[in-house]
DNA sequence: GCGAAAACTTGACGCAGATCAAGTTTTGGC
DNA sequence: GCCAAAACTTGATCTGCGTCAAGTTTTCGC
C-alpha cells in the first residue's frame, strides 16, 4: 500500500488504540488491491477472508434474495466494512460491488482475529465498533418499520444537511436508484416522492438537495435522536450512506 | 439473587469463559429484581445503566416513533438484552416492556465495561456476542427489505420448525399480534395472510401452527441461509422472537 | 365459572407504493 | 464532442396492505 494510505488508516477509531507495532504487523500482511468499477468483489455467502477497508473510490453493500437486490449500505474511504464475518469467520451476508475503480486494502481474517487476543486495547476497539454497527442496524430497522417512505426520505435529507452543521444545501453522495433502494423503494417511487416534498421544504435539482423551509421539512420528517443519531456511529456499518460532500 | 441461577448464567455464551472470580464478582455486584406483567422497564432514550439478564418470564423490546409502535424483538429466559447501549455508555435505542411476571438481573455497565478490560476472555466474549448480535439485526432487515409480508410469514415458520428439527408441528411463542408486529404488518394483514397460507402448505389453528406440506411451504419462503439462518446466533440479538416450545 | 377486557377475525374501503411502459436527461467511453 | 447506455422522470394502472368498523373468540381477574 502508499505510504500516505497507513496514517489514515491508523487513525480510524478501530485501530487507533492498538500497539503500534501490532498494527505494523497487521498491515504488514494486508495486501493492497485496485478493483476496477462495477465489480463484484464479494458475493454473499464466500467465506470471510479479509476484512476490507476503502482507501480510494466506493463500495455499495448490497444483499440479495430471489431475483431481488436491496442496498444496504456505500462505504467511501476511509472506511471498513464487513467486520463481523470475519471475526464469527462466518459467510458473508451481503454482496459488495464497486461504484467506482477503487483501491481496497485486505487484511487477513485470521489476524484480525489472533490480534484482538492479544491486545486489549484492540479488542476493547472491536467492541466499541461492532456495538456501534448494531446501533446503527437497529436504528435503521426502524426507522424502515416506524416511517413511511416519504417520511425516510425527509428524514434522510435533514440527517444529512446536520452531519454538514445544518448545511441548507448539499450534494447527493450517491445516485438517486441507490438512496432509493437502500430506503427500501422503488427509483419510480423516490422520483414522484421528491416532487411532493416540495412543498414540505425541500427541493431536489439533480443531485443537489435544497432545504428551503428547515422547519416544514422537520414537522414532516419529526426527527428523532433515537433513529436519525447523531450519535457517534460507525460509518461502515453495513446501513449507511456516506456522508454527503459539502457544496462546492 | 437465587443459587439455582447461578448456573444458567454462568452457561451464556457471554459469561461461559471468562474467568470465574471476575464472574462472581459482575454478578456480586447486579441486581435480581421482578417485575409486574405490562411493565415498561426501559423507556427509549434512558441512560444504559444495567445490562438486562432474562431470569424468568418475556421482555419484550420494543421501538416507538411517533405515535408508532414496532416489535423488534422478545426476549425469553435466559438471555441478556440491551447490551451495545450499556458498552458504548449511550442510551437505550428500544423500550422494553415485560409480557409476563419477570425476574431480571441487573448488571451495572459500568462493572461491565471495567471487567471486558482486564479479562481478555470476556472481551472475547463480548466481541463474539456483538458480532452475532449484528449478523442477526442485518438478516432481519434483508428479510424485511427483501420479501414481502407473505414470504415473511412463511419463512418466520419454517424458521421456527427447523429450530425444533423440523418438527411439523408447535405452538407459536408469543401472540400474534406481536408477531404480526415483529413481521411489520398489521394483526388484521396477518390474520388475512395465515387464511391464504393454507394453500401453501401451512395450517394455524389458535396457536398451533401446523405444517401440512413443507415442499409447497419452502417453494413460497424460499428459505436462504444468509436471512433464515442458521448461523450461530444470539437470542438477545435484539431481531428475534424466542424459539418455539416444542409441541406437549 | 362469570363477565369484562383483550385478542383475533372478517368485511368494506382507500391509499401508498409497485409495476409497466414510454419518454427525457445525463453520463461516460471512444 | 458524439453516440450509446444508463439514469431519471412521468403517466397509467394495479395491488398489497393499512385503516376503520363490527363482529367473534379467548383470556384472565375476581
Amino acid at each position: 500500500m502508499r505510504p500516505e494510505d497507513l496514517p489514515e488508516v491508523r487513525h480510524l477509531p478501530l485501530f487507533r488504540d492498538m500497539d503500534k507495532n501490532n498494527f505494523d504487523e497487521l498491515l504488514g500482511r494486508s495486501y493492497d488491491q485496485t478493483f476496477p468499477a462495477g465489480l463484484e468483489m464479494i458475493r454473499q455467502g464466500d467465506p470471510a477472508d479479509f476484512l476490507h477497508v476503502v482507501l480510494d473510490g466506493a463500495v455499495e453493500l448490497y444483499g440479495k434474495w430471489g431475483g431481488r437486490e436491496c442496498t444496504m449500505a456505500v462505504i467511501r474511504p476511509v472506511s471498513t466494512f464487513i467486520l463481523a464475518a470475519c471475526i464469527k469467520d462466518l459467510p458473508y451476508l451481503m454482496s459488495a460491488r464497486t461504484l467506482e475503480r477503487s483501491r481496497i486494502l485486505l487484511i487477513p481474517a485470521p489476524d484480525l482475529r489472533t490480534t484482538f487476543r492479544r491486545d486489549t486495547e484492540f479488542a476493547v476497539s472491536v467492541i466499541n465498533e461492532l456495538a456501534a454497527c448494531y446501533r446503527a442496524v437497529v436504528r435503521n430497522t426502524k426507522g424502515l418499520k416506524l416511517r413511511n417512505s416519504r417520511e425516510r426520505v425527509a428524514s434522510y435529507f435533514l440527517r444529512q444537511s446536520r452531519l454538514l452543521d445544518d448545511a441548507p444545501s448539499y450534494m447527493l453522495p450517491v445516485e438517486k436508484r441507490l438512496l432509493a433502494s437502500y430506503l427500501g423503494m422503488t427509483p419510480e417511487n423516490l422520483s414522484r416522492t421528491l416532487k411532493a416534498l416540495e412543498s414540505h421544504g425541500v427541493k431536489v435539482n439533480g443531485m443537489r438537495v435544497i432545504i428551503t423551509d428547515r422547519v416544514k421539512l422537520a414537522e414532516l420528517a419529526q426527527p428523532d435522536i433515537l433513529i436519525d443519531g447523531p450519535d457517534p456511529d460507525a460509518l461502515g456499518s453495513g446501513s449507511s450512506l456516506p456522508p454527503v460532500q459539502r457544496r462546492a
